[in-house]
DNA sequence: GTGAAAGCGCTAACAG
DNA sequence: CTGTTAGCGCTTTCAC
């Protein structure tokens, strides 16, 4: 093995708890010998050992992050690299590692979390999706175990610090400007209603829909896990309705993708016969056809914040349950376009 | 603080080495004082702490996981979150914990690798690509750190362990199934020439066009970081030759994407004017307008086998160097079309 | 088969 | 300012 702490102490003729005290730069400790044990650390490639300080300290040094199982073909989406990025780049900055937790099935995750949290190899925990109902998150509370959730809880959010966007306001805004735009028959495709996000969306929608008096249908709202075999029939039966839709907000960029080509497959175009705007902003919504206009939500800040108040969190028992939202902002890109007026004979 | 093996000693009337002994479920030990610890450590509700086993053992059970440099687009890829999937599902099994690795530079990633190995933070490495003179593959080697590589290293090939596709062999029957549909005009467009898994595809692309006595010209070979503006100029002289290509072999399903797009911009229709061919058959290509024939490097598989070499090698220093190949198969999708033979007039 | 005791490598009082 | 000492929670000889 390495390098011991002891013998970094014989070589520089002082006490271990001296070598110690250097490394955690303890003030009171003279420039003298504080330079001696550097030197011997630095000859003799001293490292100390991380298990042995985090033993001694109880702490861990690392954030666990769990994403969703990976039953949800979600997980494919550009959107974890990000937001993992976005946590590593504070985590490396504080000097936390960072546990990753997933797990094919629902039990497999709480499972692996559980064991993560009882055989303390995580000081906390950052959840990065939000449903209602969800084991993982109740038994963290239960536990009392430092978390934070990227997304809004579904349930106790002044109780809970999270990191999210207003999801609200940003389905409202871009439904908005499917309206500015002219649009008056606007329908909305999301996901599961178990995801807070998707929900949220929508009820920036149907707010949206509701100022500008325009009709919001229940035919008008589809929810489908993932498109595929059951989206496509919902997407079909949407425009077979008598008054089919000519405004789309689709709660991510990926399904967008799919709706794009499920319709120029009907023999519909992306912007000329029907406007579509969506959310995330990944990298892809620049290269596919068309451009998507879409909801930048800042994923990168996301991970970044959600890290940071963990590490706040994690160091300080008492924090108080805070909730952060990260701005976002419009991306105006192809996919939508001016309605021109119903041609009236 | 958790409940401790000393704890547990006294309720059941034991010493402490002989609940290790149950927790290790250690041969020599009396059916009827285990079956009294179990009972113990479940009514207290004991779970061992990692720190110290790990301590005590000098192991970690963890792995090790460096992704590219985030400067990096193509981390938006979804061979990221589904390679992970596999490595998650054996360490999950084997009772290993991930520890993930990424950074924004070059230099972070190798100051964040080097943390991880001096500080004992894990047992092993798995690097998730491959590319020439890469610096951290340099330093595991030199400490003689246990590490695979999903994909092919550089140089050194038999020494270092390594799980992969036989990209030559994909590249070569990939392009063989546009030559057997007629194209005779094959380009190629990959990512840098610093990553392994684009030369070897264009290997295998180069020995099909050879072996059918097809031209190769210098002018079919683009490499392009990841699309935008320089991609878009490239392609763009692909398509001024005097002898434009009519079918293409993508390096990546994104790549493909991309170009699929700019291509329809340029007013060209895939597979009508022009059959495409790529790699890695992830989720998108299966939705993207047209879907996409490809090969199925089976990600999954790659991760898990990746895992299962590096838990390997970690249990046992001596276990020699190997490399295992994992099998592909295409997916015959709409992204080609026979090509019908020139109009001879 | 089980217990006592000595560590694993580091930190943190408590003295001085 | 620095050394001594006693752990952190678990494993592992070595006895019995």
């Amino acid at each position: 093995m390495g390098v011991t702490i002891k013998e970094v102490a014989k070589a520089a003729g002082v006490a271990p708890s001296t070598v110690s005290r250097v490394i955690a730069d303890h003030p009171r400790i003279s420039p003298a010998t504080k330079k001696r044990v550097k030197k011997a650390m630095k000859e003799m490639g001293y490292h100390p050992n991380a298990n042995a300080r985090n033993l001694a300290n109880r702490s861990t040094q690392s954030l666990g992050v769990v994403m969703p199982s990976s039953a949800d073909k979600a997980l494919q989406n550009p959107f974890f690299p990000e937001v993992l990025r976005g946590i590593s780049a504070v985590a490396h900055e504080m000097d936390y590692s960072i546990l990753l937790c997933t797990g094919e099935t629902d039990e497999q995750m709480l499972e692996a979390v559980e064991r993560m949290v009882y055989s303390n190899r995580t000081d906390g925990i950052i959840l990065l999706y939000s449903q209602v109902n969800d084991p993982i998150m109740a038994f963290l509370i239960e536990q009392n175990f430092p978390f934070v959730v990227v997304g809004k809880p579904s349930e106790r959010v002044d109780e809970i610090t999270h990191v999210d966007n207003d999801n609200v306001r940003a389905g409202k805004e871009i439904t908005n400007h499917l309206i500015e735009i002219g649009h008056e028959c606007i329908a909305f495709i999301g996901g599961s209603t178990d995801r807070i996000v998707t929900i949220d969306r929508m009820k920036g929608y149907e707010s949206a829909l509701e100022e500008a008096g325009l009709p919001y249908l229940d035919e008008y709202r589809i929810h489908t896990e993932f498109l595929k075999s059951g989206g496509r029939q919902a997407v079909h039966e949407l425009f077979s309705l008598p008054q089919p839709p000519t405004g789309l907000v689709i709660a991510d960029d990926l399904m967008s993708i799919g709706v794009v080509n499920m319709l120029e497959e009907l023999g519909m175009h992306v912007p000329e016969d029907i406007s579509i705007v969506s959310f995330n902003n990944v990298y892809l919504s620049e290269i596919t056809r068309p451009p998507l206009t879409t909801v930048d939500i800042h994923i990168h800040g996301l991970g970044s914040q959600a890290a940071k108040c963990l590490i706040e969190k994690v160091k300080n028992k008492e924090e108080p349950a805070k909730r952060i939202i990260v701005p976002f902002d419009i991306k105006y890109r192809s996919s939508t376009q001016e309605k021109e007026a119903p041609t009236e004979v």
